[in-house]
DNA sequence: GAAAATCTTTGACCCAGATCAAATGCGCGA
DNA sequence: TCGCGCATTTGATCTGGGTCAAAGATTTTC
């Protein structure tokens, strides 16, 4: 049941959703057209892997819609997940063959792809992209430094307000929305993708979960519509003072 | 007692130690005469701070000798350790204004540095080092993913061993030894600093030492120098497969 | 629309690592 | 050489989160 496709219908870079976010944002039209000429998109459904560790990787590209994971595994089965593709997020890296993590899809997902050959070269020819690519990892970097101060300092409660935390943010910034006050959203993980997230069992994350509901820090409407009365009170709960730091 | 100082002695960059590893690694020698041009070195004593976070950073700049460390720190005062500069390695980034970080020298250390608006301008008309800092940022990444696992998935013991194997390597490359069979290095790192990387109790790091020493895993000569008899039963105490993964 | 397959919650118990406390070095200045 | 300060080790005890087990919920399949 393999139901990756590759869509052939061009859609154009200036109607793209994530025109001004991704890797292609500081290009100027005429560079926007070259780039026009070598992308293709790709869709896959939720829960297909779209690259396996270690993986000969011939593309990178960035999330168009949906969402997908980075994720680590040991050999006896321990994983951990080391990032969160949300869109405009880029996958791959440039001159490197082979992929060090599984890319799994969470949700339905399209991305937008290139192959990396040609990628190479026009990121020569084309500072504004080595800019922005660079600019978008050194993100990430950060990202992922605030994350090892989760993984390594958090209490499981805190863990998972942290993850809440981040989630309300991202979906904000997307939105257009403040992130402050009442805040309502979808968890696009599973208990078990938070847990392989936080370092924690999903019968910790489920327990937690349920300790902050009792606790009216959030409310449930089903098992993944999530409404926070007030958001102030679970950055609190995260240990985070009001700074954040956090990228959006 | 602040002992920092500008070093005004210039040193020729055709002689400097990390001149092929660090952020210049890339440039001909007239891009490498105008770098000359603004970079200027300043020394700092073990156990000084080099940059609070939160504080205004208007340089940036290369290990050359010695050791630093970036923390993060909660305000209850948990801290965890987020990476590990060793010389080669870039600090600061172009286009920030503050440090996310605390830049702790643990050793005596020697930077070189280049005030941050020459250098962000330099870096424009030159792509050699943009693209040299792309590449660092993308090693970075991986090795803070694959710590990320480190803290999120294993036990005291592995992490110990995990550490151990980085700073062998890291000691190893710098030397140009191979990482295999018998090695020898000093730990440039106090219990607690170990205790702050691996996300544990400075107790906790003592007694899995302890028990690696017992179990004939390593040997102590004194308290920081080490002797691996065999690298590969290290690499599997740390849960690691023979393939390694962390950068050089 | 009933059965199967997932996902989630909750309970009982256990253990790795934290916490609290006390020795034991070891280097350094007077 | 002595004694003070600091890093480290080791011991005793506690506990947060893991493990094992069993019900619910919710979605998918036919």
């Amino acid at each position: 049941m393999l139901n990756e496709k590759t869509v052939s219908h061009s859609v154009e870079c200036d109607d793209c959703p994530i025109r001004h976010r991704a890797v292609c944002a500081r290009c100027e039209s005429d560079e926007l057209e070259r780039l026009e000429e070598i992308k293709y998109y790709r869709s896959f459904e939720a829960g297909q892997t779209v690259i396996w560790s270690g993986d000969r990787m011939d593309f990178v590209g960035s999330v168009v819609s949906g969402i997908a994971t980075l994720t680590q595994t040991m050999e006896d089965g321990r994983t951990q997940m080391v990032g969160l593709l949300l869109p405009s997020d880029f996958v791959g890296r440039p001159g490197r063959d082979g992929s060090a993590y599984d890319v799994v899809a969470t949700t339905d997902l399209v991305m937008c792809c290139f192959r990396k050959k040609p990628f190479e070269a026009m990121m020569e020819r084309t500072p504004h992209i080595a800019h922005r690519l660079l600019e978008m990892t050194l993100d990430e970097l950060d990202a992922a430094r605030e994350w090892m101060l989760v993984l390594g300092r958090k209490t499981a409660r805190e863990k998972i307000a942290s993850l809440l935390t981040i989630i309300a943010r991202r979906d904000a910034s997307l939105n257009l929305r403040a992130s402050k006050g009442v805040m309502v959203f979808d968890l696009p993980l599973t208990r078990e993708a938070m847990a392989d997230y936080l370092g924690l069992t999903l019968e910790t994350v489920s327990r937690q979960i349920s300790a902050l509901k009792r606790d009216g820090v959030i409310s449930l409407q089903g098992k993944r519509h999530v409404t926070v009365p007030d958001f102030a009170r679970l950055l609190e709960e995260a240990g985070d003072d009001s700074d954040g730091g956090l990228l959006a």
